[in-house]
DNA sequence: TATGAATGAGCCTTCATTCAT
DNA sequence: TATGAATGAAGGCTCATTCAT
């Protein structure tokens, strides 16, 4: 089916996201994303089969925006140091800035509204920060280990310290940041 | 008459884990984890106001035995290191062995479900493992930063490396195991 | 989209008094009101906010078609006797061709489900009859006491005469009607 | 069955209707019943089959007791009126004083709960009454119509009366009662 | 007999989905 | 296509009644 409006599947999205966030991933009613996206609930027939459906092409899109984000302004003929730093602060800013989208993540990720495909869609989605791994690890600059330790060492505590800030038990300044990214440095480095 | 059965409720716990795994968070519901634990539904009610603190009970529960494990064997006359690997050993083998427990302490910590009560209980109950950290900052020996962000540092990569076990995207062994005990060490370490 | 449907509400405002007539307030499920009305059960929450609501609406509803009907054709310059004998009448009628709906009023007036603020509109929604005692002071004809206990005086019989009849074990006609009024304006007359 | 400890019979039937004032007829439950009695749920099925025969026995218990109470210290062999001054005043302050008892059989009389039987014999309690009213036809002091009838006339403003003073738009004194009884007087004479 | 835990049908309400307009 | 009323299967919870102690 090929919507023909653009902003409204848009506008969808984001009051899922709201919703999401305000009520928790049960709590989203189509009637309440409806609502707050300004449309009737029979709308979002219109532009996704179902609930699963409108989750999942709502996964499968942030993530990849996400992606994108991370290797964004990358300085790629920088040193590595440089490069990994600049992705890894994309990640850490996205993951508290845009807390909705990263808590949806999560939330989805683990629900049982995930159905295999998308999980293994969300994976591939992931190659480019593998190829950042995979250059790091050719310089000798990264350990020698599996992709997905070093991606367990990298996200864990992003994802945590995120979740701090968003709990009001942390706030974020420069020394902080340098302190995380020291931590997780250390953890990766070879 | 009946007394109230401490086997039943640990049948309940039990199920209501189960069905948590299989289901998700909001799928458990009462009647299911009910016919689960060879109950009636109302029998539930019998042991519990309602489905907020059955849950809430159940994670506090989880919780204050999982600090528990945590510090289990912990020798604590032995050098640091050798007493921090013992604990974070067992986070480990707690998170990839008593994968029901730790999704669940995961997704409900996360949830709608929790109140603020019980989220500052279940800090609270990390009280050990804070006395631990302090003890390495006192010996100069990990880094001194908040213990929030060095939690963060020791568990992000915890969850995430139990689930990818889980997935089946990665077997543990003792190599990786060490390795990952390694990136861990070099992450907090002063 | 369907409109909503003013004969659909009619239909479940006489469901809802056949019920409580045959079951009795509580008895009265929702599940059976939408059955007897011949929509779904959820429909009932279109149109009323829940069973509180629907019953509520439905007192307001009935009681002011009630006092409607009690000052139908009142000819109002006669004298005072004939009009008074008119509305009286038009009372008793109600109560007792209109069994279902007299019978609810006085239920849900002395159930636990109606709420201060629908017992005072319910009073307030008494005002004609009011006037039609005041008129009746004005020109010493009625006896000079509280509103509240003349229509005590009226109202009282009126339902226990309705509720004989409804029981079968009083048959009305012009000779006992007649004697009726004259016990209640020999009760009220100054 | 014939219950061993008739203090615990008294306890049930005062907590019942202690529980119908509270809460309703349908919102006393077994369960409040048998805690505000201070026995356990499954005593009160040692003394009553079940709720609706702990609620008839207790109706039937109630209205002898009230019978029994409107002819006290009646002066039998006092003129007509001064007997049933006598006898109208205790059914006035038996239906005011007594709120619990006399709301409870308004209820339970119009309620599904009540059996035929039970209803039949709530009206064979009231031959006293109706022999006072024989009594007054046969002295030619009282119309002569159905003793159903002036019936309806004595006990509807009663009623009617009492509720005025339960929801506390009406406040009794000897004025009032007068004025009151004066109309039923006057309802009724021949 | 007294207790209160256990039972499960049934209650009110919600909500994903369908469908008449 | 867009709307939102209609549907009915659950969901959480209650409660009359039973039953093990």
């Amino acid at each position: 089916m090929r919507p023909k409006d653009d902003a409204k599947v848009e506008a969808i999205y984001e009051a899922t996201l709201r919703q999401i966030d305000e009520v928790g991933i049960a709590g989203a009613t189509m009637a309440r994303i409806a609502r707050d996206a300004g449309v009737a609930t029979g709308t979002l027939y219109t532009y996704f089969e179902n609930k699963h459906e409108l989750l999942s092409k709502l996964y499968v899109r942030i993530k990849s925006g996400a992606v994108a984000e991370f290797v964004r302004d990358m300085p790629a003929d920088q040193p590595y140091r440089i490069v990994f730093r600049r992705v890894w602060l994309n990640m850490l800013q996205f993951n508290v800035q845009r807390h909705l989208e990263g808590t949806f993540m999560a939330q989805f990720y683990r629900s049982t509204y995930i159905s295999e495909e998308v999980r293994a869609e969300g994976l591939r989605l992931f190659q480019p920060i593998n190829a950042l791994l995979d250059r790091g690890k050719r310089e000798q600059l990264v350990r020698d280990v599996d992709n997905a330790l070093l991606h367990a060492a990298i996200s864990g505590p992003i994802y945590e310290t995120a979740q701090l800030v968003h709990e009001g038990r942390l706030t974020l300044n420069d020394e902080i940041i340098e302190q995380v990214f020291q931590m997780t440095w250390d953890s990766i480095k070879a």
